[in-house]
RNA sequence: GCGCCCGUAGCUCAGCUGGAUAGAGCAUCGGCCUUCUAAGCCGAGGGUCCCAGGUUCGAGUCCUGGCGGGCGUACCA
């Protein structure tokens, strides 16, 4: 490729100046008047040559003579090199994505090396909420973009069916069962009041009959919550398959006790002697590991805190062989990244395990009005609710449109919106056009684009800014994965699918009939349709595997409304 | 009090290792449909990048200190 071919000629340019080793970035500069790719080789040389930038950028520029594909170089601003491209090394692209297909923006980077994600991660107490959503889309994409990248992705969904919450769950069903049969228990103070508790109840009722009637005691509480906790999940479980997210695995805080890993853990920390008894409690020295305090592990009364099983849990993912590991979590629960890792640590697991991505939390409006979570009708209290209304692609979308660490403002109005006001439309709407070229182009006797044996295309017939525009675009787009995926931000495939939509719409309606039909990509001029039809079908490949990577659909055609 | 995150156009937000004149969508205003679906396109206005210092040839981006907002800071989960 010439991107690669100029960043080489590039290092040993600067090699004979005096400046091995250096590091070459090219960038697309968004200026075309700064050419089509630009470096600011000179600029960082600068300093170590000791020399003015603009006199290294002529010396760089005098050495790079020859180089195949360039229709010149200029030297610009401060000392910035700006390479013009003839258009059929600008095209090259274009025959790589024809060849790769649906596996353009695939990379090796992650050499096959399993990683594992864990994301969702909920309580099974209640049924998912916002929250859970974007943690769900996130997730999922940060994983489908780790698979792009070449890694063997796992994705794992963590849940506490140990604790002293899920007893509540336990009591507050027993309590609406009870109630069903006419008695006059209430809630358990703490306890779950939502309508699905009630749900609950009833298919216990419905299975066991009326076995737990006269055990206002609780002596067979262990049964009803078993009952909870499935029947919780069963609903967790049936949201996110609705929702598109799939994993393979559940891993179940039982287990950790029932294999003895939490003594086994607490043992270990022990002999590492970062463990004392105060006031009755078991803490651990978190505080060397950075902490901001040390933390009880058992309490006076003998029983775990999350903490512990949290820490036996990380252990095992160690001991699974998990060397690279992503935890997806709410910005809530930012305090037990330190805690964690310290426990960790202090075992002798390296410093910065496992890797957190922490999400800030979501607020969902209508137009300018906040929609408060409540039970009152109107309000949005689960996932499944939200599904229902915005649809999942519109949602998925939504959840992800914004950089993890920031706020997320989730506007109701805009995401039941169908034009191209709506972001994931607007993406849709320009995957759909592209496609209709390609139908019409067939009706009309022109076909030939579209199969694995179409022949070459001149891109040196792609002479219109909108055309070159949207080539470097396509060409772009493995370098977008691959940034998004380093980052952790599937955002930024959003923002590059977005633009990218609004460059093929551009050039898209320049080309209208009752604009200009020469511009069209449906010209009477074989060479010249060949030309614009292979531009069309790399764009309709590139946005539908930047939608298929974020697990949205990309329609063939979309269908006209009332 | 302490810790983490955020502060960019009226609103919601992008801004890649520090680089050229700070960008997009929505909203507002003005143009463009007999033609491949205009669910669209073209154009315009709109900015003390929270403030103050510092590092640098160069800071929205890095450092320090403020101010404002969110989330944490349990022998809760």
């Amino acid at each position: 490729m010439t991107a690669e071919r100029i960043a080489a000629a590039l290092r040993e340019a600067a090699a004979g100046l005096g400046a091995p080793g250096a590091d070459v970035q090219l960038e697309r500069p968004k200026d075309p008047s700064h050419g089509d790719l630009a470096s600011n080789l000179a600029l960082a040389l600068a300093s170590r040559l000791r020399r003015a930038p603009r006199e290294i950028a002529a010396d760089l520029k005098g050495r790079l003579d020859g180089l195949a594909g360039i229709d010149r170089i200029e030297v610009a601003g401060p000392g910035f090199l700006n390479f013009f491209l003839e258009l059929r090394a600008v095209g090259e692209a274009l025959g790589r994505i024809l060849a790769e297909r649906s596996d353009y923006g695939r990379s090796r980077e992650g050499e096959g090396r399993r990683i594992m994600v864990e994301f969702v991660s909920a309580n099974p107490t209640g049924p998912l909420h916002l929250g859970h959503g974007r943690q769900a889309a996130l997730g999922d994409a940060l994983a489908s973009l780790l698979e792009w990248s070449g890694w063997s992705v796992h994705r794992e969904f963590y849940f506490n069916d140990a604790g002293r919450q899920t007893e509540l769950l336990a009591e507050s069903v027993l309590a609406r069962y009870r109630q069903l049969l006419g008695h006059e228990d209430p809630v358990p103070k703490g306890g779950y009041q939502g309508e699905y508790v009630a749900e609950i109840a009833r298919a216990l009722l419905e299975r066991d009959g009326l076995r737990y009637e006269d055990d206002a005691g609780g002596a067979e509480l262990e049964a009803i919550r078993r009952f909870a906790i499935e029947a919780m999940q069963e609903t967790q479980k049936r949201y996110l398959a609705a929702f598109g997210v799939r994993f393979d695995e559940y891993f179940a805080e039982t287990a950790l006790y029932r294999e003895g890993r939490v003594r086994a853990t607490l043992q270990a920390l022990d002999e590492a002697g970062v463990v004392y008894e105060r006031d009755g409690a078991t803490w651990l020295r978190t505080a060397t590991f950075g902490d901001q305090k040390d933390r009880v592990m058992l309490k006076s009364d003998g029983s775990a805190t999350y903490f512990l099983p949290d820490v036996a849990y990380h252990v095992g993912k160690w001991e699974r062989g998990f060397r690279d590991v992503i935890n997806v979590q709410g910005a809530d629960h930012h305090s037990t990244v330190d805690r964690v890792r310290a426990g960790l640590q202090a075992l002798g697991i390296p410093e910065g395990y496992p890797e957190y991505l922490l999400h800030q939390m979501v607020t969902v409006v209508r137009g300018d009005e906040e929609v408060r979570f409540s039970k009152r009708s109107g309000s949005y209290t689960t996932l499944g609710e939200l599904i229902e209304e915005v649809g999942v692609d519109v949602a998925r979308y939504f959840f992800l449109i914004r950089r993890p660490e920031a706020h997320l403002v989730f506007d109701l109005e805009l995401a039941l919106d169908q034009s191209d006001k709506n972001p994931v439309y607007k993406v849709k709407y320009a995957h759909a056009r592209l496609c209709r070229l390609s139908r019409i182009a067939r009706r009309r006797g022109w076909d030939g684009m579209d199969g694995p044996d179409a022949p070459e295309a001149d891109a040196s017939l792609l002479s219109a800014p909108s055309e070159r525009e949207l080539t470097k675009r396509l060409a772009d787009f493995p370098a977008t994965l691959g940034r998004a995926t380093k980052a952790r931000a599937p955002h930024i495939l959003c923002d590059y699918l977005e633009r990218t939509a609004g460059v093929v719409n551009s050039w898209y309606q320049a080309g209208h009939p009752s604009r200009d039909p020469e511009a069209s990509a449906l010209v009477e001029d074989e060479p010249t349709r060949r030309a614009r039809l292979t531009l069309a079908v790399a764009a309709r490949i590139v946005l539908a595997n930047g939608l298929q990577v974020l697990g949205i659909e990309a329609p063939a055609r979309m269908t006209r409304g009332s």
